[in-house]
DNA sequence: ATGTAATTGATAATGATTATCAAAATCAGG
DNA sequence: CCTGATTTTGATAATCATTATCAATTACAT
């Protein structure tokens, strides 16, 4: 299911999937709806196939961010995290736990009355992103 | 009364204004609503004075984001930017034009429902951060 | 004045990412 | 199947942003 809609992209730009790069998109299906820096890939990769090598994850990872089969961005930390992109196209609204660093996903898309807003006002809108900071239940203080 | 409040701050946190810092701090306030990096600092402060150290500027922008004078984010791009932070809480809304990377603010403090809306499943949220990705109305080929 | 503490600037060290390049794997046509 | 051309890989060097180090300067409190 995953993987057939991913083949697809893959096929449409002309995307071998050699070993290495079937390793990491597995990496990346197993930890669907998680957020990996590029070395946490490398090193889950590593676990399936030990000789990858780390140039050839961050290749891997750029260029499926570039074909939409990841959503690549950027955290406070100041590295780059990829996670799976199903398709759908808003999904990128964040949760980051200030205590325990867990990123969780929101699933509401309120945002687009605003686009709408920002529409009339001569933007042209393509894509949103929405963090909140704070503590996640398990770390809140008040549970 | 820009200074005013900035000065409160800086007291407050036992933070001096040695010469250095208030040109980094200068530099901030002539640039108030863009989002300088680093180096972006720097070159604009030697303009003002010859021979100020990038170290300075690091240290003094790291400090001063951390006493919330300055707000500190990280944009597709890769490096912390900072933008004077001007007391009120909820303004980090910002549209960043793919086009001519001009990134400007929302005023619109569109998330408390969404935010009321996590709390109630148990999230505790300190803050948040809403980055839209388009195109500004001078780059917006509809215009 | 003077000794102590804070700050500075140059630069080394680090961490993440990107570029380079020779070797290995894969492909397409005979 | 061979074989030459192309793609991909892994090791590693290069780069870029940031942080740490440290001796020299500056400011402070007595």
């Amino acid at each position: 299911m995953v993987w057939k809609t991913i083949s697809k992209k893959l096929d449409e730009n002309e995307y071998r999937l050699t070993p290495q790069r079937e390793v990491i998109l597995q990496v990346m299906i197993d930890n669907r709806g998680k957020h990996l820096s590029a070395d946490e890939v490398y090193i889950e990769a590593r676990g399936k196939s030990s000789n990858i090598g780390i140039a050839t994850v961050y290749r891997t990872l750029e260029k499926l961010a570039s074909i939409d089969v990841l959503y690549k961005t950027i955290f406070e930390g100041g590295k780059y995290r990829y996670e799976l992109s199903l398709g759908e196209s808003h999904q990128h609204h964040h949760i980051i736990c200030l205590q325990c660093g867990h990123i969780s996903e929101v699933e509401e898309d309120l945002l687009h009355n605003l686009e709408i807003h920002l529409e009339k006002q001569g933007y042209k809108i393509l894509d949103h992103e929405l963090k909140f900071y704070g503590y996640c239940p398990q770390c809140n203080p008040k549970n």
